[in-house]
DNA sequence: GGTCAATACTTGACACGTCAGTCATATCTT
DNA sequence: AAGATATGACTGACGTGTCAAGTATTGACC
């Protein structure tokens, strides 16, 4: 069966000292919180922008196909998360003027959401920053180190697929 | 510089047809993606136990230190997560019944947290479930793939220590 | 043309995560 | 021992993630 692999796995946990009853375990642990930490230095980046990090990813989509706007849930889609915290976030941004919304002419369920010039503005403003944070984080790392992690990240997500 | 490696990952992304200002970024995003989705895949195994994700990882906590209580703000510590939700963490968990708390007499600013026979009983019943999602989550990676993964995860945490 | 199902959101309720502020208790200083 | 400071924990407020339920449209089917 795939007791070789437990035995190997097991090994491997008593050697560290972990009271984890398997690597898999071990890892997805890892993956949490190393996530956790880089997503804390990246809020702590653009929130003196006034804006939180999903705002500011929010921004990011809709810079992305600006000018053309985006559908409601395209936005949510698009972005980590799902559907119904999406309709907050957007008010918040409208609040701000960041973000402007107006209801489809053809499809009048569709609220098209668009980046405001102060939008645009802002993000420029973050885009250095931001980007030097993201070297920073993973700056430890070789460039080979940091194409395998993506290579494995996208075969994690590939064999979790929602269905 | 650092010209060279910005000149590789900017080929890297412009070859991926990905709107990326360096491959950091795409491997930042990608950990971000990766960890909501295996996050969601826990969530959704906990929930039908009636806790959420953090506190299942309250109780696992608790179990490790058990019988010995722990104090609050150590419990934060060990978490992947910061101070101040923890204390409505802990209400929710002894609401339930599935956590004891009580002052302590040697210092009494601190409160000392057990988890409860209950709380041990929950547990022991999901431990197996838990650990089958654990597994499932990186079935698609060989045994030394997740041995990268969780060393790749290590040296970034290593380099984004807090002070 | 009227009913029905699907779509695109929106709202309400609850659990966090996080910041700032507060209170009680300890500890340090002098 | 009195006062200053630090520590451990709790509260209030705001933003977000998520589920369940509701509303407005659209499109199909009969």
């Amino acid at each position: 069966m795939m007791m070789v692999d437990q035995r190997i796995a097991l090994a491997h946990e008593i050697r560290q000292g972990r009271p984890f009853s398997s690597l898999q375990q071990a890892a997805v642990l890892g993956l949490m919180r190393t996530t956790d930490q880089v997503r804390r230095r990246l809020a702590a980046v653009v929130e003196p922008y006034g804006v939180t990090l999903q705002q500011y990813n929010v921004l990011r989509i809709l810079r992305g196909s600006s000018p053309k706007p985006l559908p409601t849930l395209e936005i949510a889609a698009r972005l980590i998360e799902q559907t119904p915290g999406i309709t907050r976030l957007l008010d918040r941004l409208e609040a701000k003027g960041l973000v402007s919304r107006v209801r489809c002419a053809e499809d009048r369920r569709q609220i098209l959401c668009s980046i405001a010039p102060a939008g645009l503005a802002l993000l420029e403003q973050m885009d250095e920053p931001v980007d030097v944070i993201d070297r920073e984080a993973l700056s430890m790392l070789t460039l080979e180190q940091v194409e395998q992690l993506i290579t494995l990240h996208d075969a994690i997500r590939a064999g979790n697929e929602d269905p």
